[in-house]
DNA sequence: TAAAAATACTAACAACTGTTAGGAAAATAA
DNA sequence: TTATTTTCCTAACAGTTGTTAGTATTTTTA
C-alpha cells in the first residue's frame, strides 16, 4: 500500500530523517510524536521502524551530520592562506548558507541537542566546545595581529553563532530580502564589529 | 505538611511560576512534566492546580511578563533626547542585562513561546512583531541621520536579539568572564558593527 | 477557641507516548 | 513464475501525560 517515496539517492531512512527534521523545527523534538512523524511521511507508526530503530537515533543522525560538516569547513578555512578576518568571514559565511539552505536540519541540531542520550549528548557537546575554540583561535590570532580590535575571543564566537540562527526568523518572515542580501548584510555588521 | 513557601512579596503561583521557569529553560517546555515541577516544588502535583489553572497558563504568564517588560522598556527609550545610536545601544544593553539577571524567565520565553496556546500565541506573535518593528525603526532614523552604517534594519534587529540569546551560553559556560566585561564587549562588537 | 478559608493529599481518569509482535502485501531476485 | 526479501499493516503493551474529584489538614480570621 502507501509506501514511503524513495529515489536511486535517497533511502527510506533518509526521507523518514528529512520529514522529521522539518517536524522537530517546526513544533520541536519532544512535542513531535511519532504518530505525527508517520503521518506526514504517509504511512503508519510502527512501519518507521523497518527503517529507523528509535526516535532518538533520528535526532543522534540530524545533530552528527551536521556537527560533522560544520567541523570539516572549518579545517579547511584554517588551512587556507589568507588573514585571520578573511577566514572569519569564510566561516561566517559558511554559516549563513548552511543555514539558508540546510535550514531544518541545522537549526533543529542546534535547538535540539539537548534532548540527545547517553552517550551521545556529551559526545556533542564536546564536538560543539572544540568547535568553538577552533573558532575562537581564529579570531585571537585576527587580534594579535592587529586586524581584529581587543575583544574577548569567546564573546565574539557566541556572538556570531547565535546571530547566525537569527535566520530562522528571516525564514519565516513573510517578506524577506534575498539571501544574498542577507548574507551581505550580516557579513557587513559582523566583519564590521570585529575590525579594527 | 509539606507547604510551599512563601514571602511577602512572593505568592506561592510566583514561586511555582519561577520554578516552573528554572525546568522549562533546562529541559523544555513540553518535556517538563507538572510532576517534575512538582518535585521542584516540593508537593504533590494535583496541589499545583490550588494555584495555578492549567501548565499552559505558567507558560503565558512567563511569556507576557517578559514581553510587557521589552515592550515598555523600548517606550522609555524612544522619549529619551538622545541620538538614535544611543538608543539602539540603550536597548541592546537592557536586553543584555535582562538576559543576565532574568535569565531563566528571558529564555524561556524567547525559546518556548511556540508551546503557546490559542488565542495567546497570535497575540504574542503580534508584540513580538511589533517591538521589532519599533527597534527597526530605532535603527532606520540612525541610517537617515548618517549615524549608523546603510544596512537593512530588520536584519541588524534580527541579529542584535539573536546575539544577546547566546548569553544562555555564557550562564552555562565554566569559565565565565564578569557580567559588565561580557556586556562591554557585545555593545563593543555589536554597535560597532553598526556604527559607520 | 471556633469557623472559615486556603492548601495539601490520595486516587483515579482518559488520552497519548514510544515501541514490539505477528502477519499481510508488495517489490525484488531467481 | 516462484521464492525471498522488504515494507507495510493492525493490535496491543506498559508507561507517562495533564487534570479532576473528593477529602483531609493546616493556616488565617473572627
Amino acid at each position: 500500500m502507501a509506501k514511503i517515496k524513495s529515489s536511486k539517492h535517497s533511502t527510506r531512512k533518509d526521507v523518514i530523517v528529512e520529514q522529521a527534521a522539518s517536524l522537530f523545527r517546526e513544533k520541536g523534538y519532544t512535542a513531535t510524536s511519532m504518530r505525527d512523524l508517520a503521518e506526514k511521511v504517509g504511512v503508519e507508526a510502527a512501519s518507521l521502524y523497518n527503517h529507523i530503530s528509535s526516535k532518538a537515533e533520528i535526532l543522534q543522525e540530524i545533530c552528527f551530520t551536521v556537527a560533522t560538516e560544520f567541523m570539516s569547513n572549518i579545517e579547511q578555512v584554517e588551512l587556507k592562506p589568507k588573514n585571520s578576518l578573511e577566514k572569519v568571514e569564510d566561516i561566517l559565511r559558511f554559516h549563513i548558507r548552511m543555514m539558508i539552505n540546510k535550514y531544518e536540519t541545522v537549526y533543529v541540531s542546534d535547538r535540539e541537542w539537548k534532548h540527545l542520550n547517553e552517550p551521545y549528548l556529551p559526545n556533542f557537546q564536546n564536538q560543539r566546545r572544540a568547535y568553538r575554540q577552533r573558532f575562537a583561535a581564529v579570531i585571537e590570532e585576527g587580534i594579535r595581529n592587529g586586524e581584529i580590535k581587543s575583544i574577548d575571543a569567546p564573546t565574539a564566537v557566541l556572538i556570531v553563532l547565535h546571530a547566525v540562527s537569527g535566520i530562522e526568523s528571516w525564514h519565516r518572515s513573510k517578506r524577506k530580502i534575498p539571501a544574498d542580501q542577507l548574507e551581505e548584510n550580516m557579513v557587513l555588521m559582523l566583519v564590521g564589529g570585529l575590525k579594527k
